[in-house]
Formats: structure tokens, C-alpha cells, sequence
DNA sequence: GATACGTGGTATCCATTGGAAACCAGCACT
DNA sequence: AGTGCTGGTTTCCAATGGATACCACGTATC
């Protein structure tokens, strides 16, 4: 049976492996598997869009989170960020080439979620309603 | 209670639209950027697989955040669990149609993650080294 | 000159969440 | 009688998240 593995035996024997508590790709999933880096990178699509732009299109972000979220993905090399010495500083942000690799990953999600809403609305309300009459 | 003013026009009027906040779309970025659950759902693709077998097959998830995961995507319609009433209880975890349908995105996200991971180290260090520099 | 505003952020506080470990029930094996 | 395996739940504490206030900067207004 497969199911059961042992965990020195791993499933992949690839370089980087997810399942791998110590590898680095979990640290990229730790980043990713975040709704908000998620949107951030869905916003950065076809736009070069700065600081308050984003809070403003990002309902519900607070600020903090997302100068978190830009710091990481700058660091990650996935966006770019660019300073402008203005009257008020202007900051662009934009995607990088590896970022552009992986926002078709991320926009799938993401249109995922739009076009299947209803079904889980659908499903939630079916187990939400059996668990109430089974009380 | 509205909270206060519509900061701006919206850039997209779907009638699903993730950048909202009230949108339902939400709870489900909410549900699936979480790495657990991306996880959860890659490991069960193609796989029929227990409880325990995904506890250590995921390295380092917890029993506690395993479960809630678990019963969140059944809720959400994404996978089924079958308990049979054999001498220790056997519970078996698998997709259903719904999670079959997301399972196309959620594995281009984990292979970007195993891809890519190269690149983003190099950005990471080079990142690092210049804030150091800059120190 | 003082005041207020907009920019892109930090700093601070506190509620919510996450994880480690303990515990549970039921039965099989020794 | 004690130990182990199953699939969980409970408990406790640290880490995270979000709301809010604050900052420096220059500009416009009073």
C-alpha cells in the first residue's frame, strides 16, 4: 500500500521536496500559502502600482501586513520596488521576471475562487445543515 | 453598520470579486492560502489516504491543525471522509470532484515552489547581503 | 509662524491563531 | 495488567494579525 510511508522514505526524491519539514521550498509555501501575498501578486498583474494604491484596492489589508508582505516578496525577488525622490516619496511596486513565472500559478487560484464560490457556498450550507439536525 | 466610505471605485465589478472584503471569494483565499491546506489537498491527489498516514507524510502539521484542515476542506465540499468501523477505526481522506477541479492550480503552485526555489534563495542572499552592507 | 495634509512606512497594543504535548476511548496483542 | 494503535479533542502558551497611533518629510493653507 502506498499510503502509509515511512517518513525517511519520502514520496518524491526531488531536490526540493514540500513535504519536507526542512526544506526551503515549505519556507516559499509559508509565503504563497498567504492570502494576502496571494492578492498582493494578483493586483501587481499587468500594473505597476504603488503603496497606497494597493491598501486602497486590497480591502481590508492594514498597512503593517502589507509592507510585511511587499518585504518578503521583494526579498523573494518576485517584485520589484522603486523610490521616487518626489515631493512625497512615490513607491512603485511591480512584478518581477519571477514573478511573472509564477503569477499564472496564483491567478489560477485565484480565478478558481471566483468561479467555484458557489459550490462550496453550496456544500457548506448541506454540512452546516446535517451537523445542526444531527444535534 | 457600514464602517465608512468606499475608498474608490472598485477595478473590477465581477459579481465574485476577491479584492473585496465582504466577498465570499475571500473565505475561500482565506481557506486556501494556508499551506496546510495546499498541502493537504497536493498530498491527496491521485491518493486515497488516512489520517495518521497524512500526519507524518506532512512533515511537521500537527494533529490539531490537521483535523480542523481536514474538517474545513469536507466542509468546503473539497474532499470526503469515509470512517469504517473496523477494529481501530480506519478513516480514509480523499478529493472529491469539486477538489479535483482546484487540484490543477493548487499543483502548479507547490511545483513553482520546487522550481523556482533556486531562484528565490539566490534573491534571498542577495537581498540580505545588501542590507548587511548597508548596516 | 502654525496648522493641516498626503506620502510610505514603524511602533505599540491586544485579540486571535498556531503548535506541542497531554489526554481520550476502544480494542488487540503480549 | 500493561502497551500500542487508531483518530481525534483539550489545554496551555508563544507567535502572529489587525487596529490604531505615530513618524519624517515637504507643501499648501490659514
Amino acid at each position: 500500500m502506498v499510503t502509509s510511508q515511512k517518513p525517511d522514505t519520502p514520496a518524491r526524491n526531488l531536490c526540493f521536496n514540500v513535504y519536507a519539514k526542512e526544506c526551503p521550498t515549505r519556507m516559499v509555501l509559508d509565503r504563497l500559502g498567504d492570502k494576502w501575498a496571494l492578492l498582493v501578486l494578483d493586483r501587481l498583474q499587468n500594473d505597476v502600482v504603488r503603496f497606497n494604491a494597493l491598501k486602497r484596492d486590497i480591502n481590508g489589508i492594514s498597512q503593517k501586513i502589507l509592507s510585511q508582505v511587499l518585504k518578503n516578496l521583494e526579498r523573494d525577488g518576485l517584485i520589484l520596488r522603486q523610490a521616487y525622490p518626489t515631493v512625497p516619496v512615490t513607491v512603485e511596486y511591480s512584478l518581477k521576471p519571477l514573478g511573472e513565472t509564477l503569477i499564472q500559478a496564483v491567478s489560477s487560484l485565484t480565478h478558481w475562487a471566483e468561479t467555484h464560490m458557489a459550490d462550496i457556498q453550496d456544500s457548506q450550507r448541506l454540512y452546516d445543515e446535517a451537523k445542526n439536525s444531527a444535534l
